[in-house]
DNA sequence: AACTAAGTTTCAAATAATGAGACTAAGTTT
DNA sequence: AAACTTAGTCTCATTATTTGAAACTTAGTT
């Protein structure tokens, strides 16, 4: 995930924390080297430094790495003071009472959907747990409604860092392809999840915009091609419209960073 | 929250980013000078640092920094992977079930609680807690069943870190009391917070122990005066015990970071 | 006992961090 | 509207830290 080192010392080192958390699994030191672009006594002073910072948790029995529980605590803070989340919470919990199905909320993240919050059906828990999660733009329903709201240069950069992997038989296979479906959502205001990322499971998205047009983030009710159709989902359409405009209503006492003006899209 | 520096320019960058999230609020460039042991331009290029790398967000408008967005992915990654979360998941799941009231799923981080889980009641209490956030110890359940369990050394330092303020006509006041309170639980293996925290909240919390006696973590159920009584909480004792031991065994295959060996408590 | 791989330490050279001070921009007072 | 104040940004010589080749230690093979 394209950061940019070039802050000295300590990008390289979140650099390290990145590549770390990369895994998904616990690490040893050898893997982590074996894949870096620093000497062995850099990476191993980096990967000190930030165990002793409690950034990654060293499990000496095994001998691994992995992202630490200070960035639980730091990620708190960070959910409550920069994403949607604290001011999206009440609106979620009335949509999501209303629809009975999983709803979740995004916000992109260079180039990439994360997960800021979410509804189940079943256990109306809320918490960045489920939060933090990242997924693929071109081929979730929220992912899709965040890129089709933004500038015509902003979409360029974003698209160019699209993998187009093929996920299920109805995965938007390339650029052109996701263009036009890009316009359809434009036409229409929202978007669908049309089994692209998994079988079975559908959804019907829809942008947050501020009242200047600027895309802050996204709702979805997420359901199963058992229990629901593409049809049956867009009679959420006036639910979510107005969902999305009173989290957007009360976003408006609150600028938050501007996804077009980070160095990770290069703008 | 006394994190060591001393691990070069990264943990100065790191104690500057504690220093913003611990505002708990955006933060302007010369609040965090006014407080600040580094001199103007060097707490200036840290706090660029960060925001260029996205650990920090930085509002124009206001002018403020806030914990960065990236923080919420790697967090994710921390808490499926460091944490008794994961392990713990299913079992909470069917002890909230079956007491129907708020549980907490929590571990010790710097001689303070971290909340790592929580399941609300069906019959939802106004209480703010969630994953991420930080507790005291000296007067939560869950942090009173941990220390009790840890071994005479680390209870005398985790207690010397201790603040002792009192939010409550019924938060213990000082080590002596908390050092009495502690005997009571290893007596019967479990603990209640009596109001000590909150007017009208109560709970009873009971720890998570390996089979070596070593504390892992602690579970609670939270109710409200108005609800019950702690003779009433004592009901749950034989599930909480349950559940306790049965996240103690699938954890037993996970030896996760101790907390007797950062050097944050200094041993 | 010899070999191998993973992890750790050393130390002189190279580089990056440091911070006093100067500068700019924006807002406030006279 | 000029002088003043304050917050934020930049510069550059000095200083301190990072750097990494190489050597070493430890633990696990063969």
């Amino acid at each position: 995930m394209g950061h940019v080192t070039g802050d000295g010392t300590v990008g390289k080192a979140l650099a390290v924390l990145d590549q770390v958390a990369a895994f998904g699994r616990p690490v040893r030191f050898s893997e982590l080297l074996a894949q870096s672009e620093f000497p062995k006594p850099t990476l191993y002073r980096f990967v000190q430094s930030l165990t002793n910072q409690q950034m990654l948790a060293f499990d000496p029995d095994r001998q691994t790495y992995a992202p630490g529980i200070r960035l639980v605590r730091l990620a708190h803070a960070a959910w409550e003071q920069s994403t949607l989340a604290p001011i999206a919470r009440p609106h979620l919990d009335a949509l999501s009472k209303v629809v009975g199905e999983t709803v979740h909320l995004a916000q992109l993240d260079n180039a990439h959907v994360l997960y800021i919050d979410k509804r189940n059906a079943a256990n109306p828990v809320q918490m960045y747990s489920q939060a933090g999660k990242v997924g693929p733009a071109y081929c979730t329903g929220v992912g899709k409604v965040m890129l089709a709201f933004l500038d015509e240069d902003t979409i360029n950069k974003v698209i160019a860092q699209q993998s187009f992997h093929i996920f299920t038989e109805h995965t938007l296979a390339d650029a052109a392809a996701l263009r036009s479906e890009l316009d359809d959502i434009r036409t229409n205001g929202y978007g669908f999840d049309r089994e692209e990322h998994e079988p079975g499971i559908i959804c019907i998205a829809m942008p947050i915009l501020s009242e200047g047009g600027r895309v802050l983030g996204a709702l979805s009710v997420t359901s199963t091609t058992n229990r629901t159709t593409l049809a049956g989902l867009e009679a959420y359409v006036p639910i979510l419209h107005e969902t999305a405009v009173k989290v957007a209503r009360d976003a408006r006492n609150w600028s938050f960073p501007d996804y077009n003006t980070n160095q990770a899209t290069g703008i």
